[in-house]
DNA sequence: ACCCTAAATTAGGTTAGCCTAAAAAATGAC
DNA sequence: GTCATTTTTTAGGCTAACCTAATTTAGGGT
């Protein structure tokens, strides 16, 4: 181990991707690094040697890297960093996705610790985030999510709540009044292209395609 | 001129403390800049010689700089994002005012404009901000603090702009479309236990008591 | 006008982070 | 086990951004 000093950006990028193609508990090779970043091999060689002399990682000429104790816990702070970032973006400012990334890669380095934490706070990340890393090991079925669609998306006997009906008009009244109003939940009993047939809580009916991708569903 | 690479962080600094020691109109000497900087005087000449070659700043030697028309713009750039990013900081996430303007001064070289700009809608910057100055310097009332509160407090009639929304998922495109993504104006129109009527700079909608929680106004 | 001092520039050095090309080590086919 | 191929490392170069030390210029006091 040698310095104190503040990590560099290209450093801590080292890391990140050392963490990222060490899923599965491999030695990470040089090759697969140099690949990833898009350095060539003899830069991410001499980086991959300097991380290891400041003890973030545990280098073998010949045999790769990986990540010791202090080198994985950087890498799971730019991790936490760049995710609370990334969600920021796209969440709160809706920038898109590709560019939401672009940019908190560049800003994960930058957070002082308290900026970080403020951020969590707001994005509303639980102190135990180990729900989160949960999800990432376990990872089983990235399906269940609630989502949020149209119910003229929805297939034929699934159940949703209402919760937005885009678009009012004078026939807010006649759908509130149908049971098609927010909160309530119906049942999509047969689609075809342009006609759902509906069963809520008041009764069924049938709308246009038109009228039902203005209605969106929960889950 | 010369290329037309995106500019450093130092490039960038340096332009900025130009801007800021050129308040007078004077061209800006080696020495003062230096003293700013932090940065010995040969190092200055060395960047304000490149700034020149490029043409941002209009270098005479032993004579100061001061910014081109295309080093002004740059100035203003970098000077709109760290006023945003600080408010950011300071207003929404509490950060103390130093580490909130070091913070600042470091991401205000990587923001990109789409970024910025759904930023400066955040945090409620009108575009001709002549607006903006006019309140400050006006401010007749200072009763009407502004809160931030969900939109299912809001009482029906009032108007408020759209600070956040929490929920992710495919849900923040829908609301987008619907003129329910932060900056936005709306108003709610009627609003009961359950379900929220509202009209929005895309037309009217109405959500449910569980969404319209999530989504924070501010007077 | 002349000199002296302060300011600015040039010259030359350092480091991090990249590169290419050459050398060395590991790996797999037989 | 040997050898060809691939992978990795070493060697040496480059640039941006800093530095110190030496030189040059500007400007004021007399």
């Amino acid at each position: 181990m040698a310095s104190m000093d503040a990590l560099s950006e290209s450093a801590e990028m080292m890391i990140k991707n050392i963490n990222e193609l060490a899923s599965n508990g491999d030695r990470v090779r040089t090759s697969d690094l140099s690949a990833k970043t898009e350095l060539k091999p003899a830069s991410v060689t001499e980086m991959i040697q300097r991380l290891g002399e400041i003890g973030l990682v545990d280098y073998e000429p010949y045999h790769g890297v990986h990540l010791t104790k202090q080198g994985q816990h950087v890498a799971d702070v730019i991790d936490h960093r760049f995710n609370i970032l990334q969600r920021f973006l796209t969440e709160i400012l809706g920038v898109e996705a590709e560019e939401a990334a672009e940019v908190a890669c560049r800003m994960e380095h930058i957070l002082t610790r308290d900026v970080e934490k403020r951020l969590s706070d707001f994005m509303g990340v639980d102190k135990d985030s180990e729900s989160d890393l949960f999800c990432h090991q376990i990872n089983v079925e990235p399906e269940s999510e609630p989502e949020f669609v149209p119910l003229s998306k929805f297939k034929e006997g699934k159940t949703g709540k209402v919760r937005i009906v885009l678009e009012k008009s004078t026939l807010t009244d006649t759908l509130e009044q149908a049971g098609l109003s927010p909160g309530r939940t119906v049942i999509v009993k047969k689609s075809n292209s342009n006609s759902f047939d509906i069963e809520t809580e008041n009764g069924n009916l049938s709308l246009d395609n038109d009228l039902a991708s203005k209605i969106i569903l929960q889950n």
